[in-house]
DNA sequence: GGAAGGATGCGGCGTTTTGTCGCAGCCCCC
DNA sequence: GGGGGCTGCGACAAAACGCCGCATCCTTCC
């Protein structure tokens, strides 16, 4: 929408496990101008960098069943030092957000992320600016990501997302009815 | 638990403008062998740096009324920049730990932390690990914790910490006496 | 000292949301 | 074909919530 130009990156790496997850994002980016190179496990981004001429951006599923997509950072940072990588997940804990950072990640977002939100997390350096995130985040808005964290977590399963989240099946199921439009958040 | 024997830093700069936290976080450091520096605000920190001929450590307050406790770890660094700087902060939101921990600071935390948390979070290097803390939250420990923060953030005031969860008053009152000790964890 | 503004605790009461049943439809797999 | 698990949904009682009002207490400011 408003994340009009950003300067989209001509060759990104996706790390994602999700097939089907992968080919939508690495659609919506491709529409975007932006050369998409995938990979669904971690000894494959591996082999795919030593492969790779060049390489802009990188966004990381944290998530890969055994694997840590944080794992890639360094070797991926060791061959392309001007790599902008983002990290990606299902939960995201203030832990998590810290660990990525700290091992060079540019941004840290949770899921559901639109190609938007990943070109603007790309774009943006949150270190820099005099950026004051310290928003009073609304009880429901709170409630409705992290069930959508878990529910992502449990591959949608409502019932065992329920369990996880401590209320009832029945609870889950007219909730996520109710809440058709996450109230998704944007700004700059 | 087994922060036993952690490498106790031997000076410490406290940025934190809440007198009476600051003053019981400097006890409970100090007697842990800790010779904490306070600040109350930015500009005395940044003068509180020149006069220290060495600094180990530092505890900041994000949140400092008209100052942003981040605005301190540049300077900070650039004087003493083997020092291991980690954020304190009554909300604590991702994309503000992202944001402190690219300006260089260690880790970040979430109030209330006690002295023990605070010495064990000086102490690790969340980047190294391959710490998956990740737990299964549930949500009314999350939302319970999510009170807690906002409560705190604006002094116990029920009233308007009603406003900022976006739920009535009297809700509030009611979780709060539902709700005596929800794992309430401190020592030290 | 008294008035004013704001915060708290609490009692009701009508409305909304949850918890907990039960049941039918699906899909997968032994 | 018969489990076992997940899903969607109707129904109904129980609990929680929003919202009113009122009686305290506090400050703060005439």
């Amino acid at each position: 929408m408003e994340s009009a130009h950003v300067t989209v990156p001509a060759s990104l790496l996706l790390l994602e496990d999700d097939e089907l997850l992968a080919s939508q994002t690495r659609r919506a980016l491709a529409r975007h101008g932006c050369q998409v190179h995938w990979a669904a496990d971690l000894a494959a981004a591996r082999a795919l960098l030593d492969t790779l001429p060049a390489l802009e951006a990188a966004v990381l599923d944290q998530n890969l069943g055994a694997d840590n997509g944080l794992d890639l950072i360094a070797p991926l940072l060791a061959r392309f030092p001007e790599c902008r990588v983002i990290v990606l997940t299902g939960y995201g804990s203030i832990a998590a957000a810290v660990a990525a950072t700290r091992r060079g990640a540019r941004n840290y977002l949770t899921k559901p992320a639109s190609a938007g939100d990943i070109l603007d997390a790309l774009e943006r350096d949150p270190g820099e600016p005099g950026a004051l995130p310290e928003a009073p985040p609304s009880l429901q808005r709170l409630e409705w990501e992290h069930i959508q964290r878990v529910l992502d977590a449990h591959q949608g399963n409502i019932s065992r997302a329920a369990q996880a989240l401590g209320i009832h099946r029945r609870t889950l199921q007219r909730r996520l009815k109710k809440r058709p439009s996450p109230t998704h958040f944007q700004q700059d």
